[in-house]
DNA sequence: AACTCCTACAACCGCTGGTAT
DNA sequence: GATACCAGCGGTTGTAGGAGT
């Protein structure tokens, strides 16, 4: 049984926002807050909006505090040593430049900071593709269940090892903070090969919080057979 | 003025992880 | 354990508007 797609409702309105639906939008999370749950929010608002479409349009566009100027050569700078460092994982780089969407920092990297670092000579490390990682995973032949099973499984071992991955997170900020603390350079050479240094320095941390919870994931499978004896 | 091309960015789509039942 | 739902993420697409011819 498939999943129902969110966005194919007859009857729900596509393409820009109007100023009336951003009011209705941004009153309704002005009343009720947004914890209030997206899917059923277009409803309640009065939208004729899918939920997905909500959020992102208030995530992206709406929310108060969102620095919709353009980009500084500090925030470059931090843009290009994160994405050296960790990727196109844009709502992790977002998280540590104030008032930027993960939406805006993407844009402005694919349509901009991409093209003037090429044309200075300096293409950042290329990573692959979190999307198309994904989609080799489903490729393979009728795995939907295998895949839920394997899920299951994991996800009540995070259940039981939750605080270990705040410790995880934990190492992650480390990792961001200390890159954050390395002094701004206008120029992006030295931006590159700064950040590589960088990555060279944070790995071991990153390959540390990736062991530790590939060794608790062992720990608790044995726990698990031993019990099952 | 009319057309084409290009750029920036808003919005969509498909997917995954987390969680409830 | 299986299934379904939901929120969030990242890649991609659509399109408005500006620049160039």
């Amino acid at each position: 049984m498939g999943r129902k797609p969110c966005c194919s409702k007859e009857g729900l309105k596509k393409g820009s926002w109007t100023k009336k639906e951003d009011l209705l939008l941004t009153e309704y999370i002005k009343d009720f807050g947004e914890g209030t749950g997206w899917r059923s929010l277009p409803k309640k608002a009065g939208l004729l909006r899918c939920g997905k479409s909500c959020r992102l349009r208030w995530v992206n566009y709406l929310k108060p505090g969102l620095n919709r100027g353009t980009f500084t050569p500090e925030e470059d700078d931090l843009i290009v040593r994160l994405y050296t460092l960790l990727g196109s994982r844009w709502s992790l780089i977002a998280r540590r430049i104030p008032g930027r969407t993960d939406n805006d920092i993407k844009n402005y990297w694919n349509t901009s900071l991409l093209k003037k670092l090429k044309a200075q000579g300096n293409e950042p490390w290329k990573h692959k593709s979190q999307a198309k990682k994904r989609r080799r995973k489903k490729e393979k032949p009728n795995v939907s269940s295998q895949i839920n099973r394997k899920n299951n499984d994991e996800n009540k071992m995070r259940r039981k090892k939750k605080d270990k991955i705040v410790e995880k997170h934990n190492i992650e900020d480390e990792v961001a903070t200390k890159i954050e603390e390395q002094p701004h350079t206008q120029d992006s050479t030295q931006a590159v090969l700064l950040a590589i240094k960088m990555a060279q320095v944070v790995q071991p941390l990153l390959v540390k919080s990736i062991l530790h919870l590939k060794i608790l994931k062992i720990k608790t499978k044995m726990k698990f057979l031993r019990n099952f004896k």
